[in-house]
DNA sequence: GTCTTATTCAAGCGAACTATTGAATTTCAT
DNA sequence: ATGAAATTCAATAGTTCGCTTGAATAAGAC
């Protein structure tokens, strides 16, 4: 093999990672298994795809190397092969919101207006935090709570919340969270809150980002 | 627009920047131009391809935001859009050293036996660097030296190295460095040194990996 | 065993990607 | 103006990608 030849496989194995997220829907799942393990089942449904399609996908990430597969039963559950892959995702997405040009329109077209959405960074809920003069909800299904969640939040789930509105103290100050930056979750938990007379805010990202940040977590 | 149809569009987007980097020329394109910026002969010479090709890479690298044109004269200089571009990449390549099977194989055939080539890492270096007790030799092309290097580090282009050892103190300690850790010039540098009877090392990986962490830097 | 459920496999087809070729364009120098 | 150099454009052909459809597996329940 000549040494330019031998040169371009290498980058071509690089690149393989990059391949793997080079796809919206595979970017999702992704996304998605950033919360923990999911079977095919239920990463179809998050993804809106058919069966077929969405294994098709998890076997290219498989073969990537980029996810891992359990079987139990009857299903089969992959999750991320290890928090580079995370990594990898955040990355990316960071590069795409600061150079991908039509990607804020396309974020306004899914998530609708946020400009009444308070939001908050991370730093500044750590130190709340710290303080005690706040109430923190993780409004993700409680199967992601239990997998990891901000030390000190109460797990509502969104659909939950309409129904448990009462248990929120009067005159609390609230912040809600979910997944990532894109999340609807916590956007139609502050809005909800917002039109119930309670002051609210969402973090700007999710719990990913969080526990990348190394902020304190906690499970089950 | 259907919500599922915008949520689709939105992911579609964010891996824009996984795309533009799922090529193995892309790769190297960008591989090269975290050195600095470069002309587009310049990069074709670097990555073995035709003019018309490496110029189709830099159009889609272009499209997608991560790199921005400049034209002096009848030349045209492509360089890096921001920061977050070094990072993406690094982190790809990162990634895939990570889970991409066959990867070392891959590297070994293009940069030969590494397994005598005693390699130090970055914060050793660091800690040497300030006891002042080592020679350190920025064997990229002299240009990617002005650019930026680490700093105390001294400009030796590789294929100038053979006809300057006799500069290189007695009883010196050396450590050469390059591009990343795929680059092949500190390679022979230590190579080269070690046949001569000089202590020599190189650096795990490059000056953007140095720089990216924050290490001290000079330029000119 | 048979049935059910979850997932994968296999084939097909339109779309996008990649390298090649040769012509066209832009800028500078004469 | 004319010519030369650097780069881009346009057309092409082979390859891979991505979604659909329907059949095939694998594991557990009966």
């Amino acid at each position: 093999m000549s040494d330019h030849a031998a040169k371009a496989a290498l980058y071509d194995a690089l690149a393989e990672s990059a391949k793997a997220l080079a796809n919206g829907r595979r970017a999702e799942l992704v996304d998605v298994l950033a919360q923990g393990e999911r079977s095919v089942e239920e990463l179809a449904e998050e993804i809106d795809q058919s069966f077929a399609n969405t294994s098709q996908h998890l076997q290219r990430l498989l073969r990537s190397g980029l996810v891992e597969a359990r079987r139990e039963g009857t299903r089969i559950y992959y999750s991320l092969s290890s928090p580079v892959v995370g990594d990898l995702w955040r990355t990316m997405r960071q590069a795409a919101q600061e150079h991908v040009s039509g990607l804020e329109q396309l974020a306004a077209d899914y998530l609708g207006d946020r400009s009444r959405l308070r939001t908050i960074t991370r730093d500044d809920l750590r130190a709340r935090l710290r303080d005690g003069d706040v109430v923190v909800l993780d409004v993700r299904p409680e199967a992601e709570y239990a997998a990891g969640h901000i030390r000190g939040a109460v797990s509502i789930p969104i659909a939950d919340l309409k129904s448990r509105l009462g248990h929120i103290p009067d005159g609390a100050d609230v912040v809600a969270y979910c997944r990532g930056p894109y999340c609807v979750y916590a956007d139609e938990a502050v809005r909800m809150l917002q039109r119930k007379g309670v002051t609210a805010a969402r973090l700007e990202d999710g719990f990913p980002e969080w526990a990348a940040a190394r902020l304190p977590v906690a499970r089950g």
